[in-house]
DNA sequence: CTGAAAGCGCTTACAG
DNA sequence: CTGAAAGCGCTTACAG
């Protein structure tokens, strides 16, 4: 692979003068420049990017870590922050696993976006995070201890679905899912909000797949007590959900509304065109992108930065009958 | 951030030692080791693998570099990769974007895996491919010129479905999606192998995406002339497809067979649990671990490495009415 | 406008 | 068993 040194030689200047012509350094001479540039791209020369950041401390990448790519939800994310870095000078990679943060800190990258994932030990994770030394941090938290983060109101978009089906005449609204605490908050309160009524029993116990929405529903036993809406944990749950409803001959939205978390092209595409509340994605991805940039260049900023969950209209959401 | 400098200063040894000690070097005294590696845990020492891998030529970082993530068959990919990748001692790095290989060949991975994805530019790519300096190969092509790769055998899986359908009874088998020609080449070669007809109105024009594949049958007219069954182009546009069938009040596999290209788990939770043929994507990330690790190594390799696809069995064939 | 030199944080023959 | 030194490919003050 070709070197600085090399083109040097080629060029018949020094490798410092290269250097600079590469980087667009005004102080050299244009023919220099020229040269140089030629012999360059005729050689393909690519900087070694390990190099040049060793040296200057800048890499112009940044990390995003992930820890599934299972949920289309991560797909939509990661492409929605890597347009919008790229719109800023920045290149994104990716790292699906536990130890991404291990990997990005080794490569030392410019920046590194943590989506907030489910931990085994979150004590742990936050001791490791305040360790690191580069611009960080956790995207879609609820709060990160002592450094700035992005979160989304989950509560209150959960009771924006909540208030929404009231309106529409329910009065027992379940709940499908019992993974994410922050969720399962925001809907007590909410029913509270909204003077409706809980009951532990419309809490369908469920993890975070489609299989987990569908057996859960499966496994529920519909009687004159049973909610008349549900709203699921997330996309996944949701699917699954609306598919057993189906499968057993129940009518959406007629006889059960449904309401989905995660507004993704997938919930338009469900068998009944899903009602969901979520963040905006694209929002989310340009708040985390101006995040970090500000970070690496250690501007202020004011955290938390607060994305507003929005209700999303289609057609799984009923009038509740009687 | 601590350096091995800050280290042999605390530990009261040369910066070559520490260096040693930290990488296992046998020869380093035993206390020696243990008083410089605990210094390094106390101070959170994180080695930097730009300095290590400009000095070594390694990283052990592979990079894999996809050009969409909207489709599920990517996620499990890459789930799969980097598990069979961390097994050998590899970290795995993703990057979504056509300039991917450009970071990668930047940052200085130790290989590089590329999957094989839709190009404008194919001859500019095989130009720029050519002239990359670290082991690389494409996963899931059926060519690549002068240098390894892993083809997925399409033609044959294509053949499996349709001879499948031709025991059911089918003799009429359309085609769902005209965007990738292998697959539109194996679906004509299957025809002439097993005997029947090649109807150019069989093949429905479809791209790639869940919608794609809806509209086309949607847009579709059925007349006594129509296909009893039809294979999808892959699983977004099968399940599409799937969707449209149903809302049309046609029953799978009753009046219509179905067969998806690509085994995902999504194809089993669909409307009907869809029968498909397609590569097993363990053995397929096994094999391009394995092919990048003994590349990296400089070892003899017989290429190119095929993958054979297999047929699942589910419930959206039944045999031909009449 | 250009170049010599030091330095980024490591590794590794080589000497002791 | 340990250390001094050169080198990986860049960047950047500094001198000219």
């Amino acid at each position: 692979m070709i070197t600085i040194k090399d083109i040097a030689k080629l060029a018949g200047v020094s490798y410092s003068t290269v250097s600079k012509a590469l980087n667009g350094d005004p102080r050299i001479k244009h023919e220099t420049r020229q040269k140089v540039l030629q012999i360059a791209e005729k050689h393909q020369y690519r900087k070694n990017i390990l190099a040049s950041q060793l040296s200057t401390g800048r890499s112009n990448i940044i990390g995003f870590v992930l820890d599934e790519l299972s949920n289309p939800l991560f797909a939509t994310i990661s492409g929605n922050l890597h347009a919008e870095l790229k719109k800023r000078g920045y290149q994104m990679i990716l790292v699906v696993a536990d130890d991404g943060l291990d990997v990005f800190s080794q490569l030392r990258v410019d920046g590194c976006i943590l989506w907030d994932y489910a931990l085994d030990n979150r004590e742990a994770f936050w001791k490791r995070y305040s360790t690191l030394s580069m611009p960080c941090f956790v995207l879609g938290t609820d709060e990160t201890p002592n450094s700035p983060y992005i979160k989304i109101d989950r509560k209150e978009g959960i009771y924006m679905a909540v208030k929404h089906l009231q309106e529409q005449g329910h009065r027992r609204i379940g709940f499908i899912g019992n993974s994410q605490l922050v969720k399962l908050e925001g809907y007590r309160e909410a029913l509270q909000r909204t003077g409706l009524a809980f009951n532990p029993a419309h809490v369908l116990p469920a993890h975070s797949s489609w299989e987990d929405g569908y057996f859960a529903i499966r496994n529920y036993s519909f009687d004159a007590d049973s909610p008349t809406a549900f709203i699921g944990l997330n996309n996944l749950v949701t699917r699954g959900a609306l598919r057993a409803l189906l499968e057993a001959g129940q009518l959406v939205p007629q006889d059960i509304s449904l309401i989905g978390y995660d507004d993704l092209p997938d919930m338009q595409y469900a068998e009944v065109a899903l009602t969901t509340i979520g963040p905006p994605l694209d929002e989310l991805a340009a708040q985390a992108a101006e995040l970090i940039v500000a970070l690496i260049r250690d501007e202020e900023v004011d955290y938390p930065v607060v994305i507003q969950p929005k209700l999303y209209h289609r057609s799984s959401v009923g009038l509740c009958r009687g």
